[in-house]
This record gives C-alpha cells, structure tokens and sequence, in this order.
DNA sequence: CTGAAAGCGCTAACAC
DNA sequence: GTGTTAGCGCTTTCAG
C-alpha cells in the first residue's frame, strides 16, 4: 500500500482534501500489496515535506541535495526518512526551469529504427547511463513527414536539451539547416559520421578511407579481379540530400583504388541502389545475370549486402565459392547471416565514447571561450568471415 | 545571419548586455549565412517580446497561445511578427510546470534496440507525431544494469511524462514492481505484449494462441511430423524473471497441439534458448546432429531462426528442401534471410495505435472515474515465405 | 480587450 | 545552521 496512505491524517490537517479512494477487491494481486486504485494524486514536494518535518522548504532543499553546509543531523534524518516514505522525486521541470540545465541530451538521427542508427543508440545508452545523463532519441524522418521544418523541431528540441549530438548529419539535416540553427541557438553539438564543412560544430567521422582500402585490399589479396560496388542512389529532392554521408565516399576511393590495381573501371559492376535491402536484392540480380559475372560485390553497407546474398542464394550462387560479398558497418546480424558477413566495423562504443565526451565536455564548460571544435576520427576495423575466400579459377 | 542580430540594440536597451561576439573568416560555410559563433546566448520569452511590442507579457502569451479572446489585430500582428523574427520557442519547462502537463508520454522497452521494441517504436513514432505527443524511448537493462532501482527510475520517470507504455513489461520490470509503482504514482499506463493480472492497467497483447495455432497447423498441413521447437529459457534471478513474456505461452500451446494431432512429445525436440542468435545456432547444431533428426523446426522469435538457418547452411542441410524452419515476430530482416522466413507476424502498426489511443485517452480523461482498463487483442498473421515446404519423402 | 499579479516547485543568495 | 526571499518563464485568474 502506498506509504503516504499513512501520512493522509497528517496531509489532510495541511490542507489536503482526500479526493476520492475506491476500493477493488484483492483478486490475484493482493500479493502485490495492491489493492486499489486510488484517485488521490499526490505529487509530494519539497513544501510538503518541509510542512510534516516542521522546517523550512529550503532546508529540506539542502538536505536533498546534499548541499555543502552542514544541517543538524537529528533533522536531516528526519528529512530524509520522510522523503524516502513520501517517495518524494524532485520535479525535473521546476529544477530545469530554475537551474537552466536539463541533464539531458537529443540524438538525432535520420531515423532511430535504422540498424546502423540503433547500433549507436545501443551503445550511448549504456555510456550516457555512467554519465548522469539522460537521452532524447530522436528521428527526424517521420517529423520531416508530418511537414514539421526542421528549423521549428531543432528549435523545440533545443529547449528541452542540453545538447545534441547528430547521427549522419547531412542526412538528417542540410548542413546550411543545421548550421542556422546552431547559430541561432548555440546549443552544443556534435556530429557523428559527417563533418560540417567550417571548422565550427565538433565532428566525430569515420575513417572511411582505411576502411575501404582495407576492404578492398582484402579482396585483391584473394585474387579478386571484377570487383563490383553497390554505392547509395544519390537523391535530389525539395528538402536536401537524401544520400549516406559516407556512401558517397565510400565509392570514391573504391574507384580510385580500383584504378590504381590496374582492374579498371567497368561501370556496368557500379551500381546505385537506394537504402534498403531489396535494392540490394535487384542489384544482385543484376550483376549475376549481367554479361560481366563480378567474382566479389562490395556493398556500401550491410543491409544492401544481406539483400546481395539472398539473390546469389536464390540463384544458386555460392557464397563465398563462387561470389564474395563484403559491406561496410557491422550491425549486429552480420554475424548471423549466412554465410556471415565480412565487413568493415564501425566501433560504435569508441562512436559513443567520443561524441559524448564532447558533448558533456561542451556543455559542463560552457564559459570556455575561444570555442574550439575538435574532430575525432574513429578507425574501422576490417572483420573477415564466411562470406569472402580466394577467388576460383 | 540570426535575427536577434537586428534587435540587439533594442534589446540592450532593455537591460541585455552583449558579452561578446567573436567573428571568424567566412570560409567555406559563408553561404549558409553564419560567420561567426556568438557568445551571447538570447533564449527570447515572452517578456522579451512583450517589452519590444510595448504590451504585457500575458498579453503576448495570449496571442501565441490563440486564446480564445480577441486580441486588437494591429498587436496581435505585431507580436507574431516579432514572434518570428526573434525565433521564439517556449520554455517547456515552464510551461510544464504551469500546466502540469508534458505532452510526452515514455514509452519503456526491455531493451530499445532489440528488434522487436524496434518495429514497435518504428510504428509509435510515426503515430504519435500525428498525435501532438513526443515519446521518450527508454530501455530498463542498461538502468539495471547501472544498478538503478526500477522504483527509483520509474518515479524520476513519473516527473516527465504524462503516461507511459511498457514494452515486454514482465521482461522490464517484475509485475509487482510496475504495480507498486503504477499504484504509488497512478500515472496512466498501458502495457504491451502482456497483461498484468488484476485488471487495473489496460493492455495491448497478441494472440499468441492463434498465431501459434496457425504456424503448427501450415506445418502439419505440409505433413511434417517431426517438429521441434526453439523455446526461451526460462531464468530466476534476483532482479526477476527474464523469460520473453510470450514465448512461455507459445510454447504451451506449440505443446497442446503436438499431442492433439498425435505427434509424439519428444523431449529432444524441444530446446532451451537464450534470446540471442548465437544460441539459436547452437541449437540448430544440436537438432542437426541428434539422432531424431526433424523435419520442421519453429524458434520462438525471428533472431533465433536466423541462427537456425546458419546452422542449416553450415551443415549443408537445404531449407526448406530438407528443413523447414518458422518463428513469430516478423521483424524487417525476415523477409531478407537466405530463404526468406515464414514467420507469425506481430502487427505493429495495431499495436501501436491501440497502445497510444488507450494511454492518450487515459491521459486526457485523467478525471473519468470509475476508471475501466481496456484490453486489447491483436490477431497475428501467418506469412508464408520461403523458409517452409512439404516435407520431402 | 488588456495589464497586474499569483504561483507552479525548485535553487541559491541573503539575512539572522 | 536555518529561515526568508527572489525569481526561472509560463498560464490564468482577477480587475479594470
């Protein structure tokens, strides 16, 4: 049974009316101590319990708060044993209104259900869980749907946030969009997975450089000759770019390396496809029933490779026998597909790591000034498994 | 270049005083019109607009909050013009504190980047931003994990949102923990993939008996008669249970109607997982190699038919020539798993809307009394891929 | 129609 | 050590 049930006598006599209480009777979850749904809402205050305690409400703020002043010890424990029998929980908007922090950061992304999104999410949470912080995880894809700017959303977020940290950034948001707001709040921010070009919002990037190199120079060791690459369709539209951040570069220095192998560049084993798996599905189709059978397909990520794997499953083409199939990012099912992925891993703890050490370090020394951006770029590092081997003769 | 720019002498005539301003090289981004990273911080209010409009501060919050009084046209423009300018954004947490009211509602997830909490949030989102309402996505293993009191959490929680949805709740929290909590704060609730007994938290749940029934009848029907089944291990803890919450009872009723259509019980064929894929991998290697080899094996959730899959494939056992292999979810990689699975799927989108049209209705009929608990029922659907086929001869 | 004023719950500067 | 007091920005009476 609710603890303040016993303090009713006592609330009443400060001026609390008892609403209401409707008895159930116990049913199976009388074990539960629960017997009742009350209609009294008592939301207990520093106020109330500075009244039961006989005290003032600010020395009951002292001793909550654990304040650098020394509070006699018979009403501390008094105080304290009411705020935990009240089950008192500071309100978070008053402090927050007061105190101008929120203890809480935005992270946003162009969509939180994507699996590389998640693989991030999965690791701020449990680093931001050490930190005495809390997260708002953010899509704006479905926002950007409801026709809700942009500008309008940042803005609302950024009363509610200490901070932001965005995941792929030009995909969420135009640089310039983003970069408005910034200026026009100057919230702390980090990017994740994209640079903003001006040397004035923090960044936290991948390598992607090393990793394609690494990748490709994996499959050139194995004898590979026809190479091809699913790179991301890059899209214009009305609100801005709507290609992966690092896609594009992705496929840069795939071609360049390409080149430098002397493998040539046949653009019938280059192929755009959008971001979701059954793109990647029609692109395997296309490349095995093309004219020019490639011997390895690399994918701009791995939910594009699952898709190449189903089409070569689907038309008898051996993974890795007679096809290779690598991508970039390791999500967490790379390893459970069949045959299971080679990939270029992002360390999504170091990701997490990183841009949250910025974010908090931005936020707690707000007063610093000259600002000065940092820009961390986080290794990747090439997972070999199941679904690259030596090329056939 | 931010608007407040053109007030600032407006402003500072008011009291504002400028602290500074750094400029900086145009460089790349002068385009995106922001030059310099400004030290001053306006987070502009009411007040703010109400001095430069030489009106009250009651009268702007009219006019931005379209009261229902009539306001003389000429000031009503003028302060939404300013309103724009100065980019005006209202303080959440004041007017939370004022209103009592968050339009937040949390919604809690054993673990938010589990595949089946995604497909829920993925539909949540999307609903609830025609809704008004923003979410909050918060997974309970990391909390625990940080050793965090469920109650504890739970109360913090209770401060800053108007309602909640747990996901799994007997995953997330013992029953009797979320009763006491949900006694002690009476904050409106609706539960997902379970049903607290007692009848005074509304519910949205599957019907795991007809979905279960569907999935073994389709493999009857293929005359599989040799049908094993991937069940989740069932752990005692101290901090409570962590069995899937329906897949105990899919297993019951997998266990009913094996008997009913006269297919033996066979101790063999029925294994203990955990919830990950690794351990259906396991599993699928046990069932290979045992003596009673089947012909049909069901997971009790999509991830761990992945790695039964990868089993099959590393053992050059085809599916579904010689294995047919199904699971419940229907998670967004089902249908891209070399063969595509055939799997129970969970209708998110029902799921969601009934949850959040319940816990909003809770929420804005906070004062309805007697308060009735709702309990829904989603029908699942059997969705044939290519994971399952008669049995071969 | 509009302004003045109260107060949501909290922290912190200021008195005693 | 402790109480008093002043707001944080907002909504909403209550007077005019």
């Amino acid at each position: 049974m609710p603890y303040f049930v016993f303090f009713l006598p006592l609330l009443c006599k400060h001026g609390y009316t008892l609403v209401n209480i409707r008895l159930q009777k116990p049913e199976s979850v009388a074990d539960a101590g629960v017997t009742f749904r009350t209609e009294v809402k008592i939301k207990v205050t520093t106020t109330d319990i500075a009244k039961l305690a006989g005290v003032s409400q600010s020395t009951v703020s002292r001793v909550l708060n654990e304040a650098p002043i020394r509070i006699s010890p018979a009403r501390k424990r008094k105080i304290l044993a009411l705020a935990e029998k009240l089950n008192y929980t500071p309100n978070r908007s008053a402090r927050t209104l007061k105190m101008g922090k929120h203890q809480v950061i935005a992270v946003m992304a162009y969509d939180i259900t994507d699996a590389f999104a998640v693989e991030c999410i999965s690791m701020m949470e449990s680093y931001l869980a050490e930190k005495q912080y809390r997260a708002e995880w953010i899509s704006c894809a479905y926002a950007r749907r409801q026709k809700v700017e942009p500008k309008r959303m940042l803005a609302e977020l950024a009363q509610s946030v200490d901070g932001m940290i965005v995941i792929e950034a030009d995909r969420a948001l135009k640089d310039a969009d983003l970069l408005k707001f910034w200026a026009s709040t100057n919230i702390p921010m980090v990017t994740v997975i994209r640079r903003i070009p001006g040397d004035m919002i923090s960044s936290v990037t991948l390598d992607d450089e090393a990793g394609t190199t690494r990748l490709v120079e994996h499959l050139v060791e194995l004898g590979h000759k026809r190479i091809a690459f699913c790179y991301h369709r890059y899209k214009f539209s009305g609100d801005g770019l709507s290609c992966h951040p690092t896609a594009a570069r992705r496929h840069e220095v795939f071609k360049r390396l390409i080149k430098q192998h002397g493998l040539g560049e046949d653009p019938d084993l280059q192929i755009a496809v959008d971001d979701n798996p059954k793109d990647g599905y029609e692109a395997g189709r296309m490349l095995i029933s093309g004219a020019n059978l490639p011997t390895a397909i690399i994918a701009f990520k791995d939910l594009i490779a699952m898709g190449l794997i189903k089409a070569c499953y689907d038309h008898g083409i051996n993974i890795p026998g007679n096809m290779s199939i690598a991508s970039f990012d390791n999500i967490r099912i790379a390893e459970i597909t069949s045959p299971a992925l080679t990939t270029v891993a992002a360390n999504y703890a170091e990701i997490a790591r990183l841009s949250i050490d910025e974010l908090i370090r931005q936020i707690e020394n707000a007063a610093e000034k000259p600002f000065k951006a940092s820009h961390y770029v986080s290794e990747p590092e090439l997972i070999i498994r199941e679904s690259t081997m030596p090329r056939q003769q």
